[in-house]
DNA sequence: ATTGATTTGTTGAATAGTCAACAAATTGCG
DNA sequence: CGCAATTTGTTGACTATTCAACAAATCAAT
């Protein structure tokens, strides 16, 4: 795990966060591999040496925070939906800039759809549809329903600067999701 | 001039950045060598390709200052005592961790006395004592006398917070230079 | 379409950084 | 003091990054 050479560690971190900044700034189609070598400070070649081109690299930013996403879920996983809410507001709240960009940017619905794949994956496990309050809804409606509503509220929140600490988002967003998933 | 290689410049930064936030922490002699390593995410060895030991990576650190400040005296030189203060104090506003650490620790009187000596070295060529207001004076005495004040002047200004913008200080301090050396 | 300019990927040689291991020096504490 | 632990400075083998140069692809405008 922690076998990764100090230097691709810094180079991929650097380029990745120029990507993000760049993105913050301009359309992603008009961000060319100089400008983010240039803003990383790292020569253009060092970006073809772990990325193929810039798509890729822009893949693999979101597949990582995907993956991060689904890895708090295995700690959080028992945790109320308060709690587990608050884990996830609080890496948002850490990546502000590329959660942001990525929700508010033309360029990247992909990575919406990414998101709410996510979300509803990690909800299969918390939903029964055999009895309780959601007894004989159709599974996929319920996820879908809800994943959106997740992620409505997740963009809600960016888009309008964070107006409510990660705190209260949390625990709101986890209160209406007890209310309905029991 | 621009041939430095990035790697170079890139390592040699992190290091002299780590070595100024710890001596804002701690006292340069708690400071190790691996301490260093680890702030400025470097390995040991690359510390060592670079400096003999911290003490003279400290030296090169203040050199390096005095150095630009020498240079900023060149590109100034046509300047009023005003402006060419200002173009200083902003040099400190950007270095503020630097410069307030190496004037409040203990541990580094050496650099009060270099900052002094360049003082004295850029302000001969000010000082005229064969006429005018200090016509008559020994020259060491007036230089001695100005440097200390304006090497005070920036240990109060540092110490206390920076109390007063740049352009503030620059203007009062050329003021009172251009009353006493015309 | 035909230019000319920019951007893209790729290459090879040179160099800087990493890592692990080592002995010597220094520190700190009972 | 004397011993253990830490820190130091150095080494060698390995790898990532740099840089300059290149041809191909893309772009922009006439």
């Amino acid at each position: 795990m922690s076998k990764v050479d100090r230097r691709i560690a810094k180079s991929q971190e650097a380029i990745k966060n120029a990507v993000t900044e760049l993105m913050s700034e301009k359309n992603f189609d008009d961000i060319t591999i100089q400008d983010i070598a240039d803003r990383a400070n790292v020569n253009r070649g060092t970006i073809y040496l772990h990325y193929t081109d810039k798509y890729d690299l822009l893949d693999k930013m979101i597949e990582e925070h995907i993956n991060n996403l689904r890895e708090l879920c295995r700690s959080a996983s028992e945790m109320t939906f308060q709690e587990g809410n608050y884990v996830w507001f609080e890496y948002f709240e850490r990546h502000y800039l590329f959660f942001s960009t990525m929700l508010a940017s033309k360029g990247a619905p992909y990575f919406r759809s990414r998101f709410l794949d996510l979300i509803i994956e990690e909800y299969k496990a918390e939903v029964d549809v055999t009895k309780g309050k959601n007894g004989g809804f159709n599974e996929d409606v319920i996820l879908q329903f809800f994943g959106s509503a997740i992620v409505g509220a997740v963009e809600w929140w960016f888009k309008n600067g964070m107006p409510l600490p990660a705190r209260v988002i949390a625990e709101q967003t986890g209160a209406l999701l007890d209310r309905n998933l029991e």
